[in-house]
RNA sequence: GGAGAGGUGGCUGAGUGGUCGAAAGCAGCGCUUUGCUAAAGCGCCGUACCUCAAAAGGGUACCGGGGGUUCGAAUCCCCCCCUCUCCGCCA
């Protein structure tokens, strides 16, 4: 959620840093403002009055004390207590307006974030490793799946519909093997504590990290909209530190976490629907970082190292997008994509996604630290998703085969996976 | 699921209709005293918002959340959330 003082003293840098990413959030600002300024005419009669209503109830209790006659006292403030009652109900009016408004407002994108359109326009920041020559024709992972087994997606639609995934046999014991590298890489050697939330979210800390109010339509929704699963850990985790305040001293708080993510994916229907690449539920390991305002973007810098480490240790040639204002997503202010080489795809897939959230999400969950001048301010939220799951099986798989059909595994995974290779 | 007890400031905890934003203690900050430490004494010590060019100042709201009763609610009534205890059920 955007800083409503900031709308009002910084409108025009604010207008034209929305409108670098497209859309129409820009435009809404004038709403935004007019809302502002009827809501605090409101609230300033609305003070005067209940100041006047004080005082004169006061007075009542001090006349009756001395056993003075309150009639006509008691009269006036019944009528002052009516006008209180109607410019309370348009004050309310105002301010609930005024924060739906708010809530969608995307965030700023930081100023150093590149001008672009659309996802065609994100710059590639850095690449590391090659994609692997092959003697042969590589085939993709559903053949690959396929002659190994490693997963079923026709009798998972049978169990809960197209789009879901059952991973069977190596394969299940390969992405059991791929999730706890993970953990324990995070864990053990980049200093994030793990944690491992509950999946279903109540409906205030989906509007705290930014799903709601805008988003619904993509989440899983229970009990009449109470409660959503989870669509990533994100939600959860940094929903576990709302409405606190943080002393400085426990910054940065580093947590990395597993948990299967719920996604109706709706609207992306035919895109990258083939194996499992896209899928309503699948497991992630999140990473998370909470920081002073101060010390976020050398956090989200580290961050994405942390990221890139799981594909280096993996051995997996991939790259980093800066993501442009106009690809940018809806709370972030500065993204990093890792897109690590699927040869099966003959493409780059998506695997992670390192955000710096600002203090957007911190405001919408009131998180906020106490500085060292003792003020409260809001933190930042960092956020990198730590790598899905189904994807690095994708990259693992492709990269993987070998000529007469086996897949070598990566070495850093042999220890988990307790072979060298599927064959 | 049933019954009961609770939820007050950073913490402990008083307050059951009026001058209560809220006693007291602890923690914290400042000052005084003081070889150092400690102790003692004194003072300060919540948040948000509105107002003001700004600072100072002024004001309003907030005692889990929401609604109601009343001239007036931390206090009375209703609903919800959460915690604890007991009973039931159960992986």
């Amino acid at each position: 959620m955007l800083d409503i003082r900031l709308i009002r003293e910084q409108t025009a840098h604010v207008r034209e840093s929305l409108a670098t990413r497209g859309g129409d959030a820009h435009v809404k600002i004038d709403g935004v403002l007019d809302c502002d300024r009827h809501r605090r005419e409101l609230e300033t009669r609305l003070q005067q009055l209940n100041g006047d209503r004080k005082r004169l109830s006061k007075e009542i209790g001090m006349k009756r004390s001395k056993g003075e006659p309150t009639a006509e006292v008691e009269e006036t403030v019944r009528g002052i207590g009516e006008e209180i009652s109607a410019i309370q109900k348009l004050a309310d009016q105002a301010e609930a307006l005024q924060r739906d408004l708010l809530l969608h407002l995307p965030n700023l994108p930081h100023e150093s974030v590149p001008q672009g359109k659309d996802a065609s326009e994100n710059p590639v920041i850095r690449e590391w490793g090659q994609k692997r020559e092959f003697a042969f024709e590589p085939k993709d992972h559903v053949a690959l799946g396929q002659a190994h087994q490693l997963f079923d997606a026709e009798r998972a639609a049978k169990v809960s519909g197209s789009g879901f995934i059952c991973f069977t046999g190596l394969g299940a014991r390969l992405e059991r093997a791929l999730l706890n590298f993970c953990l324990d890489l995070q864990t053990r050697e980049h200093g994030f504590t793990e944690v491992s939330p509950p999946f279903l979210i109540r409906r205030d800390c989906m509007v705290g990290t930014g799903q709601l109010p805008k988003f619904e339509h993509d989440m899983y929704e229970l009990e009449g909209g109470q409660t959503f699963l989870a669509p990533t850990a994100e939600v959860p985790v940094t929903n576990l530190r709302r409405e606190e305040i943080l002393s400085p001293a426990e910054l940065p708080l580093r947590f990395a976490a597993y948990t299967p993510c719920f996604r109706r994916e709706a609207g992306s229907a035919g895109r990258e629907t083939r194996g499992i690449i896209r899928v309503h539920q699948f497991d992630k390991v999140e990473l998370v970082k909470i920081t002073t305002p101060e010390t976020s973007w050398a956090e989200l810098e580290s961050l994405t190292a942390n990221a890139e480490e799981v594909l280096r240790r993996l051995g997996l040639h991939y790259r980093v997008l800066d993501l442009c204002t106009g690809d940018l997503g809806f709370g972030s202010a500065r993204t990093y994509d890792l897109e690590v080489w699927a040869p099966g795809q003959n493409a780059y897939l998506e695997v992670s996604s390192c955000s710096n959230f600002t203090d957007f999400q911190a405001r919408r969950m009131n998180r906020r630290f106490k500085d060292a001048e003792g003020k409260n301010r809001f933190c930042h939220t960092l956020n990198g998703s730590g790598t899905a799951m189904p994807r690095l099986f994708v990259a693992i798989l492709e990269n993987g085969q070998q000529v007469d059909g086996s897949i070598r595994l990566p070495e850093a995974l042999v220890p988990y996976f307790g072979a060298e290779e599927i064959r």
